[in-house]
DNA sequence: TGCTTTGTGGAGCGCGTGCTCTATTATTGC
DNA sequence: GCAATAATAGAGCACGCGCTCCACAAAGCA
């Protein structure tokens, strides 16, 4: 058997936060990773092959925490018949990852997923980042058909209007700030249920 | 008298404008941007010191222009004696913009503000920056005052939520497209409309 | 026609980056 | 003990970056 694992992979993904959180995007270099993990650069590559590796994992690994606490809200407000209370629910997510882990939130709303998904991607990890958005389309189709009775692209767009668009307008400012105040939730709810009554465009 | 401009400074911004729509401020380099403009870099280390700089002014031009035209609707309102109207009025602005001038709006959705205020940039730009900071918090106070009656941080913020961020999450993504919908237009006036009828937090 | 002044062009400097490469170390199976 | 395996450390490479520097060009003034 080889030298066994010094750092584990999990702690380079927990620098790769502190640094995301502390100075954004333009401080999450090699060496300053390294550096926080206590590991080596080398260290690093041998086990994520490259820098767009890493922070396809990190975020990979948050972006799946949040899906799945999503995906549980829904269907529970589903079960309940309450299909508008179930895209509040979905609206919400952001605010209940970050009162249960901050740091969670902040990673998702620090780094765009657009930033992530690169073409130098290894393809095991670019797969898994086509397989979250392919599982978030399915959440929003399923509101979409709960909702509006179908699942075409205009109910579609509304509904991540109010999923994805105004959760990140008015929740994001405040997990980057540390903390999610109850009135802006409640901006949150009014706006999504007035989203929701707008209804579909003629 | 000395040698003339050949390379018109505002063509410079121009360039900026393009770069910026084709591949973000990652591709907005010395380089790129002198042979855009047909100038060379020393040209324009000549006529603005720094890329900073370049960036600073090219923002400043159009969120002058984007502040000038949020004034005037929203004093046009307010000499309607149409608060909530105003309020509207303000957080359109981004789409108004955007059928005048598309670049003009995609430079002020493709750069935030906090990437263009830095350390280094010329006293000069960075007062007139911040004096843009100062007429955008004059006019979010007027539309508090004009809506609640009052100008404290709770009623700035609801009016923050309206005229900022509401419009950075519905209309942006529009404008990175290309083409502002009427539908995302009506959704945001619902969003708006359901925020001011929230009110103040308890 | 110099002389002064200011804009222009582009070579090149120093630096920080992502990444590579290799010697070394730590572990297990024999 | 020794070979086999794989993780580790860190020097170093190539590159692109913002920026500097200076020789030169184009204009008015004497």
């Amino acid at each position: 058997m080889p030298r066994p694992q010094l750092h584990a992979p999990e702690a380079v993904l927990d620098a790769v936060e502190e640094l995301l959180a502390e100075g954004g995007r333009a401080a999450l270099t090699i060496r300053a990773l390294a550096a926080r993990a206590g590991a080596s650069n080398g260290s690093i590559y041998h086990s994520f092959g490259s820098l767009e590796a890493v922070v396809g994992r990190a975020w990979l690994r948050r972006a799946e925490q949040f899906l799945a606490l999503q995906r549980a809200a829904v269907e529970a407000a589903l079960l309940r018949d309450d299909p508008r209370g179930a895209v509040q629910a979905a609206a919400d997510t952001t605010a209940q990852l970050a009162e249960r882990d901050l740091r969670a939130a902040h990673l998702l709303v620090v780094l765009q997923r657009d930033e992530v998904l690169t073409d130098a991607l290894p393809i095991e990890v670019a797969d898994r980042l086509r397989a979250l958005d392919a599982a978030l389309l399915d959440t929003l189709r399923t509101l979409a058909r709960a909702v509006f009775g179908r699942a075409g692209a205009a109910p579609v767009d509304v509904i991540t209007a109010c999923v994805v668009r105004l959760p990140a307008a008015l929740l994001f400012p405040d997990v980057r700030a540390g903390h999610v105040r109850q009135a802006t939730r409640d901006q949150l709810a009014a706006a999504v249920a007035a989203v929701l009554a707008c209804g579909l465009p003629a």
